[in-house]
DNA sequence: CATGAATGAGTGTTCATTCAT
DNA sequence: AATGAATGAACACTCATTCAT
């Protein structure tokens, strides 16, 4: 048995980095086109196109793959969270929260299943020194926002902000982009809306 | 093969009343303990003191259990959240909300894992009339407690509202409440300025 | 447990009476929808309107309501078969054969479905007084039958072809009228075909 | 769910050959000993020697391993068969058929339990290519065999005949050679008796 | 290093049968 | 007698994980 959540080997050569990327990928798709239920190693193995037994030499078990799953899309999120931040410039508040708000949701927007998925395993499995570090530069850029405009915000906690926010932005993500029809633009303006209000809340 | 999600059969005799709610709060208490990942049928049946059979005459299959599950929370959430406004009167918007967050997150307070699994799966069950019922009544109660704050609070569509509200203050515990150890207070917090923010927000 | 096939008690009462001939109906009409997989004891007694209480007072197990479904059908099938026999009077070999191949497929025609399992269920039951008995009945009018047409047939061995020929129609039955859709002229033909082919066989 | 008939891989390791055999094997002894009733997927595997996950590597469900089992028989049943064929060489019909029939009787006498239940799954699962060809070749040698003895013959539908005569084949062993003790002389003279009466017959 | 055959504990579900009321 | 709640052995099937080749 394998029971720590590390990558189990640093891939070094080119051609095992390639089926390293190949298997999460494959996890990605498969969890997005039939969710968590859908997520099994066999399954995820054979659309890598790799082996059961080369998955176990990448990762010692299936938590660590979903690890490694999760680090890959808080990286991306937190990437196409901060283009937008250099993008919207010194635009005011509202623009700027919108034009955020529209990234951080891109990841739902794209697949919200596979989002939904790492929102719940993420609550799941302990967080490690790499799902900090996200945290951390999350926090600088939110810290950086709001000194931009701090006249139009009240009084402010960032260590809770930096938490709070995004599950916000989630939370009205999962409620309306989840739907069947999806409705993006109800979830975008409830986010932008909730962020606000959040941010001007006087006690 | 059983395929409803409907209770199979109304229970009768005393007995059997007994067993079906027996088996029930089995399946509150395993999920509250273990999470979704410790819910499965025979410990249920196990815990509730019930045969793996009598399980099955009463829930025709695990889906079926877990709505019932979800509409006795739903229950028991939408009531004392109607206490909660009772209780409140006629107080100013900010203790009205404090109260009522209060009430909404007394669930996930008393049990955190069994509020979050109840969430999860209620994304992945089909909503049925009795669900539709108590999301038509909470939002009868969203709009009198507006109605009675009028002035204060910016312009709101009801119907948005009556879905994003619970899914803010339920974003709020999920992230506060359910940590080691849980921060209860900072949750509470978080909620009301969200609460407080989305409403009086102005476009 | 109860393991002997005898009915459990003679019904004395017209109500008992009635509820016994209910479950076996019942039996009947569930085999024909739904065939052998459909058969189980819980879903008779529903469909009879009785107890699973009352089923077990009349027939002490499973294979007991079914050896009493054998006898029905037998004694139903015998009795078609004596009526067609006296129906068809003295008309020539080919003729007396059609009209009895006739009778005797009707109840394949009427419920393939319950009369293939008939079949099969009574090659697995232990044959007991009541089924000799129509055997017997059987042997003495196919007995008669040949006396006849003495002069049409070849040497032939009663006691043989008193249980050779019910299984040739049988067969034929089987191999075309349990199709979909169902060859029903084809399976009389073919039955005709070889009936008549064996009793005038030579060697 | 795997929910379809075909075998789920073709096994390419050597190793894998002889548990996919062993466990088509096993599954002919255990239903050949103990019926269908005893025909259970632990059973087998266990019978085989491997373990449950092994046989469902094989075999996707229950069915498919039924149906392989079905294709194995009607393989060495058609093969002992066209072996009888060439063997009877240019005899006169009544002996062709004999020893046709006596080849054809030979699964029934090594195991009547295990021919019987084949003849019933045959009947209730859907009839596949393979199946198809079998009957063609059946069908191809059956033409063959009447050309050589077309005088001797009435008029006759060869695809009538291809399935019935088989049929009818194994009425007469069900019959008597199922007995106890079983009747096999008597089963093959019926047998014969009905073959050449069905094929000589006018109308 | 990679492969893929093998493992087996675990889980959902069915149904014949019993027995207290 | 009749009821129907309860039982639990049995079974089909899944999937994370191991290890010989």
């Amino acid at each position: 048995m394998q029971n720590t959540l590390a990558p189990r080997k640093a891939p070094r050569q080119m051609r095992a980095q390639a089926t390293h990327d190949a298997i999460i990928e494959a996890a990605a798709h498969i969890i997005g086109v039939g969710g968590l239920a859908a997520f099994n190693t066999n399954a995820v193995a054979a659309r890598a196109g790799a082996s059961i037994g080369s998955l176990y030499q990448y990762f010692g078990n299936k938590d660590a793959l979903m690890v490694a799953l999760i680090h890959r899309q808080q990286k991306r999120q937190l990437e196409s969270v901060a283009q937008a931040v250099l993008r919207v410039g010194e635009a005011d508040l509202p623009t700027t929260i919108r034009v955020i708000v529209r990234a951080a949701m891109q990841h739902h927007y794209d697949n919200s299943l596979l989002a939904s998925a790492i929102d719940h395993e993420e609550a799941r499995l302990p967080m490690d020194a790499e799902l900090t570090g996200y945290l951390d530069q999350s926090g600088d850029m939110v810290r950086a926002l709001l000194a931009r405009h701090v006249g139009e915000i009240g009084d402010i906690n960032i260590d809770h902000a930096v938490r709070t926010l995004p599950a916000l932005v989630r939370a009205a993500t999962d409620t309306w982009a989840n739907r069947n029809p999806p409705m993006l633009g109800v979830a975008e303006d409830e986010a932008v809306r909730t962020v606000l209000g959040y941010l001007r809340a006087v006690p």
